[in-house]
DNA sequence: CTGAAAGCGCTTACAG
DNA sequence: CTGAAAGCGCTTACAG
């Protein structure tokens, strides 16, 4: 059985509450009193439990992550973000993961309920409106990432407008016949990402074809996978005419690209979606969502917040950068933005 | 203010005890009192809080992750494996991240003292025989992942050995000067695998040659990166006379090394370390963890620990694998293993 | 600066 | 099957 605060006091010679201030660092402790509950504390190995903690004081120091999928390169990088900020502060860090087969509303509200946290950070979770609103009456702190509702604080990146600028720069260095390389199209940012391809279309006043928007056959995390990407790039090299130059919706996907256009031989040129660490490596062209910045951002926001409840709920939108890399490169000349 | 079981008990007309058995699932519950309280419930939007919960039964129902490193794919990987397994339970999932620039063991001792969790899984976390045996006296399950100590479950891969294999390979198929691409060299991994690579070279009657462990200048992640490879493989690209061919301590600074191949134009064959998802698709030849396995597998052992404290501990230790793949291809033919 | 006491929201023998 | 009551380990006005 570990010591707690009753045994600390009886031993130390002082009550309860002289050691929970202590403990608190509470301003109004004599400096005998707090040498003595310091050391009887070391001796016994005491430290305040959490538990009683939160219950009393009704506060956990807890932030909450809810997000889909653990193991993705996007929420690892918003990830390294987050530790960023918090290992500034004094919160502990806790993650629920969503399961993508249960009823996504039902999951959230029963994590809000539960009460586990002070703060949430809810990463790419997509709801409707009526759900977003729904969830306002908990009138709980939550930040959204990668995604945005009035509602709530939100930190997230301008899809549609990426993928426009990717899809504008191969437009305008003449490709005619751009493919876009998808992925599961019920997927928020793909339907984003989508518009905005259509856009640039649009603007060069080029038709939409739907055969020239594809996907891999593994649903695997929404397609976004290497295989997929791979699978999608396949199709790709051997339509006829094939496309001349692609658009991938994600960095990874175009890892798998890369290689299928490896292994067929043929090439054209392609450009990514994310800047994970890695395209620089493979020397792909790309849309950066600064996405450690976003989870750094989305922290702090957060605990503004949980701080000061009334201030004013803000929508921070980046507009993602195009990086042009090698694998747009042409006869050894860049492509222009 | 959100509802409490007194609010429920008074409004269902029945005792605290009665919705406390509800959403226990108690077995002596009438199945009218049950229906009433969770009707109530539902309309007070009621659900138990955690903490209250924890105080009162002493048990949380959570898993906590102890971990350096947050953001990288060792641990990724080995996350999603956890997360596999969690999803079959009922635990919420706990992360501590341990900062780098603290005292490991304070930091560690302090997690465990604040009783966050039922069950810790440790991951890479390295610490000396005594550090680890002074932790054996919080007497709480906690199972070790990347990292033995016969004191605990563990769960980890035998890294002098898969460095072994690699070395060995490249030995046997008639290269001398194999280079081992390096890390910080304080990094227990990165300690065994050169022991592995030493092992290979004896056996093969080679002298060890410590100018030709290299390692990047970028020390950031323990030199675990791309960047770090990359600049270790430029140097190993210049030296003179230049080595045969590499053995990469990640997969990931493998990806760095191939990128600096390709930029100077020179080629060695080289093999990797982990097996990322990646590395396939770079077509590198690697040692392979079983990450996620080990993940999972470390999580069911935890638990099982934790519904049992007195059963028997357990060494779990995994031979890695060599996986050739075109990074060690000479003129279309594959190394042998 | 300090202590007695109430209270946080639950669980769980115990008695019926 | 059900309820009254004690207890989990803390925090925090309140009074001194």
């Amino acid at each position: 059985m570990p010591a707690t605060i009753y045994d600390i006091a009886k031993k130390a010679g002082v009550s309860i509450a002289t050691v929970s201030r202590v403990f608190n660092n509470s301003a109004n402790v004599s400096d005998k009193a707090k040498k003595k509950v310091l050391a009887v504390a070391d001796e016994m190995g005491y430290h305040p439990q959490a538990f009683a903690q939160g219950l009393a004081s009704r506060k956990n120091n807890t932030v909450m992550i809810v997000v889909p999928v653990i193991s993705n390169y996007f929420f690892m990088e918003v990830l390294g973000g987050i530790q960023d900020k918090l290992s500034e502060e004094n919160y502990e860090l806790s993650i629920f993961n969503i399961s993508p087969n249960k009823d996504i509303q039902e999951q959230v509200e029963h994590v809000l309920k539960r009460r586990w946290a002070e703060g949430y950070l809810f990463i790419s979770i997509h709801l409707n409106d009526k759900d977003w609103s729904k969830l306002q009456k908990y009138n709980v702190p939550i930040t959204l990432v990668d995604e945005h509702y009035e509602g709530f604080d939100s930190v997230s990146v301008d899809n549609a407008q990426g993928a426009y600028r990717a899809a504008k720069s191969l437009f305008k260095n003449g490709y005619q016949r751009v493919a876009m390389l998808s992925a599961l199209e019920t997927s928020k940012p793909i339907q984003d990402r989508i518009l905005g391809y259509k856009k640039a279309l649009s603007e060069f006043g080029i038709a939409f074809d739907k055969n020239l928007v594809i996907t891999g056959d593994t649903m695997y995390r929404d397609g976004f996978t290497e295989r997929a990407g791979y699978e999608a790039m396949i199709k790709i090299l051997t339509m006829d005419p094939m496309p001349e130059a692609c658009f991938c919706a994600s960095d990874i996907q175009a890892v798998g690209a890369l290689k299928a256009m490896q292994d067929t031989g043929k090439q054209i040129p392609i450009i990514g979606y994310d800047d994970i660490e890695l395209a620089e490596y493979m020397g792909l062209s790309t849309i950066r969502q600064p996405m450690r910045d976003m989870g750094f951002f989305a922290t702090q926001n957060l605990i503004e917040r949980m701080n000061k409840p009334d201030k004013a709920i803000s929508q921070t939108i980046y507009t993602p950068e195009l990086i042009t890399r090698t694998s747009t490169e042409v006869n050894g000349k860049k492509i222009d933005a």
